[in-house]
DNA sequence: CGCGTTTGACCGGCGC
DNA sequence: GCGCCGGTCAAACGCG
């Protein structure tokens, strides 16, 4: 618009600029020029006409996109509303007596695909129907999230944890002592909900970073992993009860283990939304599981290739029919976990697994069998095909930014049409079958997802920060550990970061201007809306220069 | 000198 | 009740 003033007003120019030329009523050469200039400008002012209708075209389509999706959320979400009301009641005995694991797998791993068999073969239908119910729950855990008090609420578990005082003064050990006795004090069943999100990723980096700050604050050899456990907490915000533990996976170095446990007090950094969101869904999925009289172990590798193609494979699997799905090297994670626990497992995938071949929404089913076990597990994968372009961003250098290039913004945008766009007036469910024809396969995936505002919300943020990347304006860039030494890393988002996050922070920006969705549903779902921080990623680390963004692990 | 990390000690939960 | 273990504290240390 701006640009059709000016250019309107410089053709007024040159008509003013013609009359008076005419006035002088000589140099016919400057005349004709001018006369070429008008045309000329004429011209310009055309194409730009015709962009500027083109884009109004855009722009209605991408407000139509949103308003159809809002439409859809809303409707789902009065739904769960009604369903509410019955059992919530029942929600609540349940997530007391139950100790949860999901497993939230983003990157296919050598056991998928066997998991994956199995589950084609068995259980399908009831697969649908559970993770239906739990995305009912799901939402109901949302709404009710409100209760907590506070808008600020980290994705990770907006549900559960005790809210403290934010005015509290940081010497950490007072208000460790603090939070502790509040968490007594609130409840014993608020402590043993307690939900601990954890990523899985490959990394080359000591700590994968997610945008936050963090401080060690301890380091521990757990039982059954010789690598030592890193505690930190983080110091965004004074007070911040959230803390993260990093560990390397016993069986495999390269793959980081980083679990996220508690609420952010504050508003999160733009980088960090991305894995907050992430991380929340996933959280939100548990949640939704734990609110049904058995847990599903949902294996949803969802899988990514250079070429911008895609396919979703969403299994859920009963633990009991197929060897715990599970990639965690800790006993400690794996069995009997203290806190419900959730992972996103982010690392890359033989591609036995996921064939580079695979064509684009080539594989998708729906399996359940009531898990009988007490504590089964969950597994929910993203797996990042051949780019690995998931895995590039948080664990190998470099990659992750080159792969968004791939992705176009339709793409995108047809992406998110395709996977979240779907109107649920859909009412049948297309039963799955061992193989799916490609258009079942695409019905069934978006009816799944769209069945699922926490669902659709952990997809968004997983695939954003997948295919969202670049967005950041180049920053990081970059390569290697830019001169960090092992077990040296910044924690802020900056231009010298861990190769791990800085094609993740890059995305983030991308991720909530491309998927409206998702961030309305980051609003709506997690009571914790995208807050756009008075600094950014890149002007933090350029301007505050923080003394001291390390962190260190032995 | 300030701040973050290191690391041994301590605490509390849980299982036997 | 005891021991194990995860998690945290806090003084000492190191780095910029």
């Amino acid at each position: 618009m701006e640009v059709m003033k000016r250019f309107i007003m410089d053709g007024g120019g040159v008509k003013e600029e013609m009359k008076f030329g005419s006035n002088i009523g000589k140099d016919e050469v400057g005349k004709l020029v001018k006369e070429d200039q008008l045309e000329s400008t004429r011209a310009e002012m055309d194409e730009v006409q015709e962009e500027n209708e083109r884009l109004k075209t855009v722009l209605a389509q991408v407000v139509k996109d949103y308003q159809s999706l809002k439409m859809q959320f809303f409707d789902v979400a009065q739904q769960e509303q009604l369903k509410k009301s019955t059992k919530s009641a029942l929600n609540e005995d349940l997530i007391d007596e139950h100790d949860l694991q999901v497993s939230l797998s983003l990157g296919t791993t050598s056991t998928g695909h066997k998991r994956e068999e199995k589950s084609n073969v068995s259980n399908k239908i009831n697969g649908e129907m559970q993770s239906r119910e739990g995305l009912t729950l799901g939402l109901d855990c949302k709404l009710e999230g409100p209760k907590e008090g506070s808008t600020n609420m980290s994705p990770e578990n907006s549900f559960e944890e005790p809210k403290e005082d934010i005015g509290e003064p940081w010497p950490p050990s007072r208000v460790l002592k603090t939070m502790r006795s509040g968490e007594n004090d609130v409840s014993p069943q608020a402590h043993a909900k307690k939900i601990r999100v954890s990523v899985r990723a490959r990394c080359d980096a000591p700590t994968m970073n997610d945008g936050c700050q963090w401080r060690k604050y301890g380091q521990k050899i757990a039982k059954g992993n010789p690598c030592p456990r890193a505690y930190y907490r983080c110091t965004v915000a004074p007070a911040c009860p959230v803390r993260k533990q990093v560990q390397r996976c016993a069986e495999d170095m390269s793959i980081l283990i980083t679990t996220y446990e508690g609420t952010h007090n504050h508003p999160l950094p733009i980088s960090a939304t991305a894995m907050a969101s992430t991380t929340s869904a996933a959280a939100s999925m548990l949640m939704s599981g734990s609110s049904t009289s058995s847990y599903p172990t949902i294996l949803a590798p969802f899988s990514t290739t250079s070429t911008a193609s895609t396919a979703l494979n969403l299994n859920l699997t009963d633990p009991s029919q197929t060897s715990r799905p599970l990639y965690l090297p800790n006993q400690s994670f794996s069995s009997n976990p203290p806190h419900p626990t959730i992972t996103l497992d982010l690392t890359s995938t033989p591609p036995s697994s996921m064939p580079p071949t695979s064509l684009p929404y080539n594989r998708f089913s729906l399996n359940h069998s009531s898990a009988a076990s007490r504590f089964p597990s969950s597994s929910f994968s993203f797996s990042p095909s051949e780019s690995n372009a998931l895995q590039s961003s948080w664990g190998a250098p470099n990659n992750g930014y080159l792969n968004y290039q791939s992705y176009g913004k339709s793409q995108l945008g047809s992406f998110n049409q395709a996977y979240l766009q779907k109107p649920n007036a859909v009412t049948s469910v297309a039963t799955p079958t061992t193989q799916h024809p490609l258009t079942d396969t695409i019905a069934a995936a978006t009816k799944a997802i769209t069945a699922d505002p926490s669902f659709q919300s952990a997809l968004a943020a997983a695939i954003t920060s997948i295919v969202g990347g670049g967005g950041g304006g180049g920053g990081g860039g970059g390569g290697g550990h830019n001169g960090l030494k092992w077990g040296e890393t910044l924690t802020t988002p900056s231009s010298v970061v861990s190769p791990c996050a800085t094609s993740f922070l890059n995305r983030t920006t991308v991720a909530s201007v491309a998927s409206p969705l998702n961030q309305q549903q980051g609003s709506l779902l997690f009571m914790q809306p995208p807050m756009a921080l008075p600094f950014s990623s890149k002007t933090k680390s350029d301007s505050a220069s923080p003394v001291h963004n390390r962190e260190h692990i032995n």
